[in-house]
RNA sequence: UCCCGGGUAGCUCAACAGGCAGAGCAGCCGGCUGUUAACCGGCGGGUUGGAGGUUCGAGUCCUCCCCCGGGAGCCA
């Protein structure tokens, strides 16, 4: 048996020690008699020095040798080092490699276009830029469970495959379940104002499918949710109640991930002060107002595109609430302002700095003459909807939910402008491989 | 779906007005005891996305198709 073995993110605690690392060759460089071998373990990078007096022999001989991620074992002394990335780096005693490639790594570490890097998909990830994206990816799933565990919700769960359309079937995935019509969900939200009359509070963490033929840096045809539902909420609890979660996942992250900030080059310090204070807050029509004036031609009535909400962005630099949609641009499902039906009580977030929405929430509707005057409205089927509308025939409450969309939210946080990069394996129009 | 831009060596790109298809990196060989995408010297590397057309001659011009990227609409 040989020295302990310990991952890299570990090794602060174990300066001066003999460990052993195991991992894939990332980089390697030499300089003659002293050669540097870059290796990572999924926690982090580190750099081994190699030496003809502290390296045994053979060992020494294959770090002139090895390819590009050779998975291998590493066995040297941690020590701080100021020329080390990172300020550790090992004095290699030995190593032993596991599979050497045969061949050359796809990807190196110099320019590669978009195209080729999505091709290699399933290889890019291993890279620096993705590993950090990928960490700071768990730490904002892990944040949004932790903040609603804090906050007394129950974690349930969805179904991916559903039966009812929510808003018209050009956006959904058709299949063929046993003969009968059926879908990929795109929202749980219908399931999850069932499931929030039992349970009181609930969320879940579940992928959304839209099957919308759209080509933008920030969409994605399967793409994941955090959707919350609370029993007894209003529009104005749930707005509170987005804040915190938003504000949390950034702190969070800051605090977790600012090593891997740092990497992306994204200010933690700028993220931090964004979500410091409360968020702007303006009704649909003022955000029309202030999209004109930013000299982006809009009407009322029509949605925000993606220039609109940069312009938007760009007016305030921190997360803003659009409230108050006019109806006929919203869902069925949501509820009238009691002061101006025209209008519904929801609200969009708009992240700062262009990123665009990151949530979409409302207060529904909770009775059942408005439920199915509106499903009239929107010209849908009752009959899909039956189970839905009994939720309103027992014990109906006011109640209120949202969508946050969470690679958005991570691009926002990571400072990535395309959110292919924030999923390990995006799907997108044209693109199901790898 | 629409509007742009592109497809040349393993990768990133160049090639004037139609006239011998090139560079950097990667790879291989050699050198270097503190490199940071290391550096220095040498070597090999091509059905120019596909099909057809114009021409003495096509990477370059024309037609169709395929693929990729950027943007729009729609949305999280």
């Amino acid at each position: 048996m040989g020295p302990r073995v310990v991952y890299i993110e570990e090794l602060r605690d174990h300066v001066g020690d003999e460990v052993t690392i195991r991992g894939w060759l990332f980089n390697r460089r030499s300089s003659g008699k002293i050669r540097f071998l870059i290796v990572r373990d999924g926690t982090g990078f580190l750099q081994c020095v190699a030496t003809a007096k502290d390296t045994e022999p053979q060992s020494f001989e294959l770090c002139e040798r090895l390819p590009q991620e050779t998975s291998l074992v590493v066995i040297g002394t941690v020590r701080a080092d100021p020329r080390a990335p990172g300020g550790y780096e090992l004095l290699l005693s030995r190593l032993q490699p596991v599979q050497v490639p045969e061949g050359q790594f796809p990807i190196t570490l110099k320019e590669h276009g978009v195209g080729f890097l999505m091709d290699h998909r399933h290889l890019w990830i291993r890279m620096r830029r993705q590993f950090a994206i990928l960490r700071i990816r768990d730490a904002v799933l892990w944040a949004v469970r932790e903040f609603f565990k804090r906050e007394g919700f129950v974690a349930t769960e969805c179904p991916v495959i559903v039966g009812t359309q929510v808003e018209g079937t050009t956006t959904l995935f058709p299949l063929d379940y046993f003969g009968e019509p059926a879908y990929l969900s795109q929202s749980g939200q219908l399931y999850l104002e069932a499931t929030c009359m039992a349970l009181g509070k609930v969320y879940w963490i579940g992928p959304a499918f839209r099957a919308e033929k759209s080509k933008t840096r920030r969409h994605l045809t399967e793409f994941w949710m955090a959707e919350a539902e609370a029993a007894y909420f209003d529009h104005e609890d749930n707005l509170a109640l987005q804040e915190r979660l938003v504000r949390y996942v950034v702190e969070y992250v800051a605090t977790e991930r600012r090593r891997e900030l740092e990497f992306l080059g994204r200010d933690a310090t700028k993220l931090l002060a964004e979500v410091k204070g409360p968020f702007a807050r303006v009704t649909y029509a003022e955000a029309v107002r202030i999209v004109n004036g930013r000299g982006v031609p809009m009407e009322y009535g029509d949605d925000f595109g993606a220039p609109a909400e940069d312009a938007l962005s760009g007016h305030f630099g921190k997360p803003i609430f659009v409230e108050r949609f006019p109806a006929k641009i919203k869902p069925f499902y949501m509820k009238r302002a009691p002061d101006d039906p025209s209008v519904v009580l929801c609200a969009d977030l708009i992240a700062p700095e262009g990123y665009g929405e990151i949530i979409g929430g409302s207060q529904r509707v909770d009775t059942e003459e408005e439920l199915i005057s509106q499903l009239r409205e929107y010209s849908l089927p009752l009959e899909p909807y039956r189970w839905y509308i009994d939720l309103r025939k027992w014990g109906s409450v006011p109640h209120s939910g949202f969508g946050l969309g969470v690679e958005r939210t991570i691009a926002w946080i990571c400072g990535v402008r395309h959110i292919r990069e924030t999923i390990p394996f995006p799907r997108m129009l044209d693109r199901l491989y790898p």
